[in-house]
DNA sequence: ATACCTGCAAACCTTTTGCCACTAT
DNA sequence: ATAGTGGCAAAAGGTTTGCAGGTAT
């Protein structure tokens, strides 16, 4: 039942599909992707575009720049703070840390932006998901699905 | 047509939404804050605190942790780099600084926990949409509906 | 009175999946 | 041979919205 994947093998859609996200620096969304890819391989689907943009982003040749799960976390305290996120179970923790926001000035003195915040987040693993994590696959484990109920359990007070 | 808040008025609904909000450190997902509410108030809606948690985020009483748009996004390059997005525009630019790998460090020993690495987004306005930003509406501007072909210049190489 | 709000349900939209034929190894 | 893949279309799943009746101000 669970799929593993023993080898990535390759083929031409994965092949342009990176060499599309290479050749842009505009941070595309998958149908952006999609389109560009098309031009190349018209009878390429969404779902394979869907399909290859995870191998990618698993097997550390892409990234996504996305939250991580599909829903978004809302937060009482509107000061700005730093999060930590856990990459296995989902939790998300307060950052004990001082917002540095001599940062936003440097970035718009090298972009000639204006930065009214920042947002930083760190990913890993909390304190008890990494004494559980005792093996370390060879495959990227990005691959494999998390089961509802550890992801469940961030919602959780 | 455009429907523009002229005032926000006083609703239980609202108010039991920002309290438990308030009462947790958990950064809930809309739909626990929904499980909770309801514990109060049986009949409300699950639109009701969607609507209510985008009020409470664009008057500044709440943040989202998300990515904003809801689309992911992609980026062929691999290495770990910092990213700025355009409030207005959606574009999103690279950001020219070396990232802090010591910040991880950092957080591991503040909080026990492992970290892998961290994404560090600033929020503001691009060149050109800072210069065209010349009136500052009084009432929080996110709850304005941003035109399509604005969102969509975004997607353009 | 008059906006604003709510509940309900349908609509939306991005992303995921099942199925089956195909293909790289 | 055989597991990984692709195309297609349906499904999923979080979020938004239209509507019509309520409700603060």
């Amino acid at each position: 039942m669970e799929k593993v994947q023993g080898f990535i093998r390759k083929t031409k859609q994965r092949e342009v599909i990176l060499r599309v996200l290479r050749g842009t620096k505009s941070h595309p969304t998958a149908d952006w992707v999609y389109q560009e890819v098309r031009k190349e391989l018209p009878n390429i689907s969404l779902g394979t575009v869907y399909r290859n943009l995870k191998i990618l982003t698993a097997s550390g040749e892409a990234l996504e720049l996305s939250y991580g799960s599909s829903y978004s976390r809302f937060d009482g305290t509107p000061e700005n703070h730093y999060h930590f996120v856990c990459q296995r179970c989902g939790r998300v923790e307060d950052v004990p840390m001082p917002v540095d926001e001599s940062l936003d000035r440097a970035v718009e003195q090298l972009m000639g932006v204006k930065v009214r915040q920042h947002r930083l987040e760190f990913y890993g693993l909390c304190e008890q998901c990494a004494a559980e994590q005792i093996e370390r696959p060879e495959r990227p484990m990005a691959l494999r699905r998390q089961p509802v109920e550890e992801r469940d359990q961030a919602y959780a007070h």
